[in-house]
DNA sequence: CGGCAAACCTGCGAGC
DNA sequence: TGCTCGCAGGTTTGCC
């Protein structure tokens, strides 16, 4: 499910249902997730208040009392569940059960087994194996049309490319950089070192605004992505190009039976959706 | 180093 | 109905 507006959905959920809780119980249904879960995971968590959930590019961090921190990734198919009363029996993707002295249940369900939990402590966040590599958060000031124009240069890799490498901008995925292409009128097949100046600052205008309306819809649920309490996330409705293939751009008035509509195109094994009249 | 393909694992929808 | 095939939102590895 998740890129960057999933999971910032799915914090705010965390950070509701968590925060300032203490960590009852937690139980470990399956430890050969994308890494091994470590040996003592239940029992470093076990008996730990939540002090607070934060995001890392697609990464969760759910700190802990202690200076602990569990760092979660959802892979492609990870969801984290909340269940107030009852939870439902565990199926076998539910890999992880953290349950909390409210009466939560935290199910961590992964059917591809993509994603990861690990433990690291929060001095040695930003040297973490896992997310020392990181770039920018595409949302901090920081990020402008000029740094953009300086992680790009002399890249000379396509721009649907390069804005996948996590280490020039961290959070990405395939959708909201299809998505972003297309509000910035780029073609996806443009080298990456050509977007400068004046196109360095329609991308990243781009990039935020799509990642901004997308956590404000709650995310886009395709197939299985909700939010942890159920709901549904509903900004792939929104979606100018993303699966939308043969059908008319919504910033072109051409005739879809000539033009052939939105395209889609193959690109280092993954699936682009463009509109080749409106980006260049 | 840069760029690309494949691998990791499971589920689902389309098509026959 | 039931099978096979292709495809899926991520990340890492390995090859040229």
């Amino acid at each position: 499910m998740p890129e960057l507006p999933e999971v910032e959905t799915v914090r705010r959920a965390l950070a509701a249902k968590l925060v300032g809780r203490r960590i009852t119980r937690v139980e470990v249904r399956r430890s050969d997730l994308r890494l091994p879960l470590p040996e003592d995971f239940a029992a470093r968590l076990e008996g730990r208040r939540v002090t607070g959930v934060a995001r890392r590019a697609k990464y969760l961090l759910i700190g802990l009392d202690g200076g602990g921190v569990l760092l979660a990734h959802l892979g492609m198919s990870g969801r984290m569940l909340l269940f107030d009363g009852a939870p439902p029996p565990p199926g076998p993707h539910d890999h992880v059960i953290v349950e909390t002295d409210a009466g939560t249940a935290l199910y961590f369900n992964d059917a591809r087994r993509f994603g990861l939990m690990t433990l690291s402590d929060e001095g040695k966040l930003a040297s973490h194996p896992l997310l020392r590599h990181l770039g920018p958060e595409p949302l901090s000031e920081a990020l402008n049309g000029p740094a953009l124009a300086a992680a790009l240069a002399g890249r000379n890799a396509t721009i649907k490319a390069v804005l996948f490498d996590q280490r020039i901008m961290a959070g990405l995925g395939n959708i909201y950089i299809c998505e972003s292409l297309f509000r910035a009128g780029l073609s996806p097949r443009r080298r990456a070192g050509t977007v400068v100046g004046k196109r360095a600052e329609r991308l990243i205008r781009a990039i935020k605004s799509v990642l901004g309306q997308a956590i404000a819809a709650g995310g886009a649920t395709l197939r299985d992505h909700r939010q942890p309490t159920g709901e549904l996330g509903y900004f792939q409705h929104a979606f100018a190009v993303y699966g939308r293939q043969g059908e008319p751009c919504p910033g072109c008035d051409c005739d879809v039976t000539r033009t052939g509509g939105i395209r889609r195109i193959v690109q280092s094994a993954r699936s682009t959706f463009f509109c080749p009249r409106r980006q260049r």
